[in-house]
DNA sequence: TAGGGTCGGTCAAACGATTGAACGAGCCTA
DNA sequence: TAGGCTCGTTCAATCGTTTGACCGACCCTA
């Protein structure tokens, strides 16, 4: 029972008519002038046969795919969730089907997929996540525009959407300021995040409103991960700050910041006062339940795609992305203690 | 600058031969005998132009896409992750690219994936997660091959693969009988899921070994959550079990769990133990860290692309993907206090 | 009644790759 | 030297849609 694939002149024979004109009814060509009764039929056999156009007919004439790809680090983590989540939305809304891929797994790497993409399966891509500049090059190579999300590329020609970390980093050390913390320290992420970079330079600013000298030693650098966070964090003990609070840029560091104050009996936020970026839904559910600001990622992944669908190969793409960010306040931040 | 993309044509040109012949030495035709030095200049040709093959004409001609969708319910869940993960790996391996997508978010939903995926966008769907009985009927209208990943199918024409999880609860039974538990409660997941039923079944007849009666109160239903395993465990305690142990059917539950019996003054693991299924990146990280058993979620997800790639639209599938499960033994678990 | 405008369609040429069939040039054999 | 075989390559149809160009019928107007 082949039951062979219906095509729009199936459709046309059966409402008696062009195929030029069923074409037109799916597409909803303006330029089309037809009788109502006609576009009835051709609507009724359609339905009828169950007709869906052929993807791969259609992309071929047009020179679109329909699809935009999107390549993350790693699925497993939520940071990238978020950004998907809203990436796909948008994509979505804008009728195009969005191919993520890993380039971190074992089959999988930035070449890979820029070999499979091949010509003509997407129609732009999104990067998130570290980069070459020899994948740069290579992607100019292809004719696609292209764009970084959540990091800002290298490069003199600019194609990227970004988040404004320093302004969340802002926001929560101006939470610690609040409480009467002026003993406040940064777990910085590592040298080559750029998000990492702009995180610290909010902790500077704000600190440097009431005033606050930063030293050296009042800041340590981790990896992005809880290991590189908890190591961070002793490292800031051994050297002798008696910080009351710890900001800390991101939450994965953040869960080993926690374990290390916890094996050095340092009660938190009796003792100490922990604050991350951003809001991940594990935050909640750590003991303590952690304070964190609430970044945008999803509006980010979001406005990535659409910025991608506007834009030419040629075009300089440059936003940062400003939707308002919220401070949480969870159990992991108090005053200090008295005295 | 408007480069024209290059076609096969370009390269026939240049390399002096038709464009079958390019054609055939792109793709490796074994029908193919061609003198070395022909086959040489093609091969320059092709890097000196940078010839990509157009997906959209081969597609359109081979009435292949090379590739398959995966829908999963939330990127947010870590559970996703490994299966996206594994299946994105097996695609990639059998040069397949895997376009995954959540039927949860804003503007998606299955059927929104159905119609946007219309005709020759994908050779395969894969569904994890819950699936109506109407979607399986639109599915099979189709005409493609697709599977259920992680949920037994309902209906008579069975297209599924899952996990042993019975044999999972189990290991994290024994492991607890083995420290010398006795009292050991469960906490299920929602009836509508199978593999919350498997597990609860595994947990019977672990019990069932060395005797132990499992009563009714023994066992709460929880969502799937951090709120419903934390209210489930609630209940238990309120039934007035006294468990010195508790199995939990996944991670985001215990999570839940470890809040009530902190809350109930009840220590983890000196007065309560506590196991979960399957061990999550997160599971490291809770305090105490999470005795878990690790599932082969990625093996799953792999194995899926390979059935799906290998089966026909008719075809029967129905696999317990068998790779061996580890417990991964933390703090969360400990002989029971004597007496 | 010739000329010009709508209306409501039809025609046919792309898009780029795949693939069965055909074909010419050598060479071998009888 | 004709016929057949192998080798290496070319020919051309085909996949299903899109879209600019064209066309016939009808109505209106001068």
């Amino acid at each position: 029972m082949k039951t062979r694939r219906v095509t729009l002149v199936d459709v046309a024979r059966l409402a008696g008519v062009d195929k030029a004109i069923v074409s037109r009814v799916v597409n909803a060509d303006p330029s089309l002038v037809i009788r109502p009764d006609t576009r009835e039929r051709v609507l009724e056999a359609i339905s009828n046969l169950g007709y869906r156009p052929n993807v791969a007919a259609r992309s071929l004439r047009t020179a679109k795919a329909g699809t935009l790809g999107l390549v993350i680090p790693d699925f497993a983590n939520p940071v990238y969730a978020e950004i998907i989540t809203g990436a796909e939305s948008a994509a979505l809304a804008k009728g195009h089907v969005l191919v993520t891929g890993s380039s971190t797994g074992a089959h999988s790497s930035m070449d890979r997929y820029l070999d499979l993409l091949g010509q003509g399966r997407v129609d732009g891509l999104m990067l998130a996540g570290p980069t070459t500049a020899a994948e740069q090059q290579k992607l100019e190579s292809l004719g696609l525009p292209w764009m970084m999300v959540n990091r800002r590329d290298t490069g003199e020609h600019h194609r990227y959407v970004i988040l404004d970390d320093a302004q969340a980093a802002k926001l929560a050390v101006e939470h610690l300021l609040e409480l009467g913390h002026r003993k406040i320290v940064h777990v910085a992420g590592p040298f080559g995040a750029d998000t990492a970079r702009r995180r610290a330079t909010g902790y500077r600013q704000a600190m440097r409103v009431p005033d606050i000298p930063v030293r050296a030693e009042d800041i340590a650098r981790g990896d992005y991960t809880p290991r590189g966070g908890a190591e961070a964090m002793a490292e800031l003990l051994r050297k002798g700050a008696e910080p009351t609070a710890v900001f800390v840029a991101n939450v994965a560091m953040a869960v080993g910041v926690l374990d290390t104050l916890r094996r050095a009996d340092l009660r938190v936020p009796e003792d100490v006062s922990v604050v991350a970026v951003h809001d991940l839904p594990l935050a909640e559910h750590l003991v303590p339940a952690l304070t964190t600001v609430r970044m945008p990622l999803q509006d980010l992944g979001a406005r990535a795609v659409d910025l991608l669908l506007a834009s030419s190969p040629e075009d300089e793409v440059a936003e940062v992305v400003r939707t308002a960010m919220e401070l949480v306040y969870r159990e992991s931040t108090a005053p200090p203690a008295a005295g």
